[in-house]
DNA sequence: CGATCTGTTGATGCTCATCAAATCCAGTGG
DNA sequence: CCACTGGATTTGATGAGCATCAACAGATCG
């Protein structure tokens, strides 16, 4: 039921099955939710830590002109409002991409969390920390990529993530975006993007049928892409990926 | 010696002299540095915890093509790497941009702090997440506004922060960047830095000499720069210069 | 089955990068 | 005090990358 968090967890900490099992209760409540509705808005007080149990969502912020941007994707297994007991109001706002099952967790089971269970405690800031690495290298991507290339990074990381989440076992990726939504997240008009996909369709890098991203030639990308694994840290995953590669290559 | 940091702390949580105190006793060392010296690199091992005492430094990630990418400023009173315990490797660079001296801080102190003084945990963390709204900011200034307009909004940001850590009393703040650091820090480079300067000079809303920067309409400059103050979380900063600025406008 | 959202392609222009050179300025040494 | 020097700022000319506008084709859905 929650085995996405657990598993990416499992990259900084191992879990006792007591700590899976704390992790399994503190979840209290289970909302369904419709694509594209807002969970929480900018300058609402935060109040439940939500997990993304199933779909996908993103944080976005509002723009003077209208225009929304995405600053972060959420994928199953991810928390999001950790901090919500210490700030007083959100600086962005958090919507659902898709169908959605979201966990609200009350800040009391966190707090308790923290008390008792140093081990989680650990892997909840590390998975924040995980989230500020991820904005820094959005932020040089932006500022010092070319749309193509930066395309190739985002679904070099997104990839990783899915395997990190153990929503994929294979060098493809569920990703339920609109063209649109992959332009507000990097800086892009749809129009750009879609050229920029072709041409790394051209490049026979990666193919999309169906909202599902095929990894053609996992190595290449991440050199187009200029990615390197670093800003994940996930060396777990690092390692199981470029081992598979290995084998594919040899074998 | 350190009361910039206890001046932003402040912005979250009421410190006692007591908790002022304990964060007095946890720095051991203070070294002096040079200007551009690097004081941790990418892929290192994070070991010390620093408080910028004096001067500025900055995070930054090295490019493929060689480039710099500035992805962060460190004013004084600044924590670093508060997360030394947990990640095993940098995912980018620290350097210094001026003269600075530096407190170094074992993670023991720090941990001992965590485990008495929820008081200053509590601001340590909020301090964290500050730095995390500060990227998405930047992110979706990157990415969303015209070059004129992103420095607009970081002078914002640097006359709030430098108004949080007490550096300022008035419209003005120190600011020792080349325009060339300030287009690392953009995404811009020199030649167009130097050309949207002029535009805001020409403007009259910002005027420097000496690396100091004037702002000569502060609210013009908010309107400008798109500049909104929630991501900064400093609630009582923005009461004081909105009053200060009423004071200014009604004699 | 039309209605609407998403993807695709073309034409045009603006923002900003790039390259190059001149000027200013702070610091250094005679 | 002035000449020297290397870095920072300023200005000009040119072009690339991406935005914008517009229209159409294809998918998706009630």
């Amino acid at each position: 039921m929650i085995d996405e968090m657990i598993h990416k967890l499992s990259n900084c900490v191992t879990l006792s099955s007591r700590d899976k099992d704390v992790l399994r209760k503190m979840i209290t409540k289970v909302v369904d939710l419709e694509k594209n509705t807002n969970v929480k808005r900018e300058e609402e007080k935060p109040d439940f830590i939500h997990l993304l149990m199933n779909g996908w969502a993103c944080r976005y912020k509002t723009l003077e002109n209208g225009k929304e941007y995405i600053v972060g994707f959420l994928l199953p297994g991810d928390l999001s409002t950790l901090n919500a007991s210490i700030l007083t109001r959100m600086d962005h706002s958090i919507r659902t991409l898709t169908r959605v099952k979201l966990a609200l967790i009350p800040q009391e089971r966190i707090d308790h969390i923290h008390l008792y269970y140093p081990n989680i405690t650990r892997a909840f800031f590390w998975s924040t920390l995980l989230d500020e690495s991820i904005l820094r290298e959005w932020l040089v991507s932006q500022g010092g990529r070319p749309a193509a290339v930066r395309l190739a990074h985002l679904f070099c990381e997104i990839m990783m993530r899915s395997r990190a989440a153990g929503l994929t076992d294979d060098y493809s990726f569920y990703m339920p975006l609109t063209q649109e939504e992959l332009g507000n997240a990097t800086g892009l008009t749809k129009v750009h993007v879609n050229r920029c996909l072709r041409h790394l369709r051209m490049e026979n890098l990666i193919e999309i049928h169906r909202h599902r991203v095929s990894i053609l030639d996992w190595e290449r990308l991440q050199t187009f892409g200029e990615f390197q694994t670093t800003y994940l840290h996930m060396p777990r995953i690092v390692a199981d990926l470029s081992l598979q590669e290995q084998v594919r290559k040899t074998g």
